[in-house]
RNA sequence: ACGCGGCU
């Protein structure tokens, strides 16, 4: 099962969708290969890529019908998201009390994260803000991700001030924010004309330790150039290699 | 071997 985890997610990844459902039916047919978890997982997640929610729904039905598998952490969490990404937080939030309510299944700070974004992208950092609380309610401790994702939740519908108490707020809880969590706020800046500032937050990330990386610069410079500060970005491009730093 | 956050 191993193997055939690994074959499938090759092949889905590079469309060869055909191959896989082959691959797939053979293993269905010897017994000592039966399908396991993490292979529906990689079919519910594939059909979620897609949109196609109904077939990820399919999926699950078969895993509960099947004596070698039952939908876990995992299945939910990529249902979740599946929905969420579809714009369908509210039913995504269903299926999360039925997880716990149905199939005993303790949530972990990803399964939240899955929430807290989709509220996110529906421009709703408010009521990511709540899952936030509500995890920390049910005992589950919110990690960098969590936090990252309800910064750039508010970058998006511009509450800068807010998303950089969350930033302190992050460094209050012992945790260390990244360069994701970083870049967020950089890259709001660079939207709105505010290279200085972003520089001036690059300055601090330094500062605390935490490492630019491609996608920090990439804001950068788009930054720069959109203001014309040519020479600026120019400098910048120079002194990447000398940080570690390639850009893609 | 399977699920979540930043640019495109």
């Amino acid at each position: 099962p191993k193997a055939l985890s690994t074959c499938l997610n090759l092949l889905l990844d590079s469309n060869r969708v055909d191959l896989a459902r082959k691959l797939l039916l053979h293993a269905k047919r010897d017994l000592t290969r039966k399908p396991n978890v993490c292979v529906f997982n990689i079919l519910v997640k594939y059909h979620c890529k897609n949109g196609d929610l109904d077939s990820a729904f399919e999926i699950v039905e078969e895993m509960r019908n099947s004596e070698f598998s039952y939908p876990n952490l995992v299945t939910y969490s990529t249902l979740m998201d599946g929905l969420c990404r579809n714009g369908r937080v509210k039913e995504a939030f269903d299926l999360f009390e039925e997880m716990v309510s149905r199939d005993h299944i303790v949530p972990d700070p990803l399964t939240y994260n899955v929430l807290i974004n989709g509220f996110c992208r529906g421009g709703k950092p408010d009521r990511a803000r709540n899952v936030i609380q509500f995890m920390k309610s049910n005992g589950c401790y919110p990690n960098v991700y969590n936090y990252s994702a309800l910064v750039d939740g508010l970058c998006k519908v511009g509450k800068l001030e807010d998303a950089k108490g969350v930033l302190a707020e992050i460094k209050g809880s012992g945790l260390k924010p990244d360069a994701v969590t970083y870049t967020s706020l950089i890259n709001f800046l660079c939207r709105n004309g505010k290279s200085d500032e972003a520089i001036e937050l690059l300055e601090e990330m330094k500062e605390n330790g935490c490492q630019a990386d491609s996608v920090t610069f990439n804001v950068l410079l788009g930054g720069l150039c959109r203001e014309g500060k040519f020479e600026e970005a120019l400098d910048m491009v120079e002194k990447l290699p000398q940080q570690g730093v390639y850009l893609n």
